[in-house]
DNA sequence: AAGTATATACGAATCCTTTCGTAATTACAA
DNA sequence: TTGTAATTACGAAAGGATTCGTATATACTT
């Protein structure tokens, strides 16, 4: 039973229940509406259709429904991470990471993050070489 | 004059002819063909969306027409992995990096290369910070 | 109980991507 | 020049995402 990956609509949805916890549909197109032009009901149908795929839980509260995400943030940054790294830069991890730190300036602090990171990877990283 | 973000199908002609050089639709449907099944009029129709929209450009050679990408590499890297940023991971290339860090095992190469890239940018960074 | 506001359910339209079949074109060979 | 193989052009179908309008259901107020 594998969950589909998120369309761009849904992944949206997504970030806000991640950022806010169980919301319902008023929560979700009020934060939506900030960012781009949408309907109530398209929100809603949205939210129906993810329930649908099993990509949203929901429990009803009231007259109305107060919905989570089935899926951890991680995971599915994972997944999108890797499809990223497949379909455009050649299922190189490296090269992704590259042009990621290129991109855009990240503060010393975030550098020095990076790199302790890194070095903690590098510690355990000897019981997995070959 | 924006050009559109490359559906999956686009981008994996994309990959082709940034890793081979201008083909003809023989060539990228000799490619794809090797890890999915798709039809020879399919690629092409593909290909002449793709020069409609402007990601393609073409040359006519004798009876076959030669396409060559509209939009380098890096810079559709650097398109896919700020979408990706913003819409799942809070805009922060910090998140992002330690998700593509954490997820494979990159070799120990590898994490020495990414290690003397942050110091290279730690460097030329003091111009840059406020 | 009736009225009102809010929420849900659902059908249907629209748009986009992907797919392929068929017809038209082209270059070359017999 | 006629036939053949390769290529292109194009229409159209199929599937999915997104959108919204309308009808139905629900809870609350008076």
């Amino acid at each position: 039973m594998k969950l589909p990956k998120p369309t761009d609509s849904e992944l949206a949805i997504l970030q806000v229940l991640w950022q806010e916890g169980p919301s319902t549909v008023k929560v979700i197109h009020e934060a939506l509406s900030k960012t781009r032009d949408i309907g109530y009901t398209t929100a809603l149908k949205l939210m129906q259709i993810m329930h649908g795929k099993g990509l949203l839980t929901r429990e009803r509260l009231g007259k109305t429904h107060v919905y989570q995400p089935a899926i951890s943030q991680e995971k599915t940054q994972k997944q999108l991470l890797n499809k990223l790294m497949d379909t455009a830069f050649q299922g190189s991890a490296m090269n992704l990471i590259m042009q990621a730190l290129g991109n855009q300036k990240a503060t010393s602090e975030e550098l020095t993050q990076i790199k302790s990171f890194i070095e903690k990877l590098e510690g355990g990283q000897n019981e997995n070489t070959q």
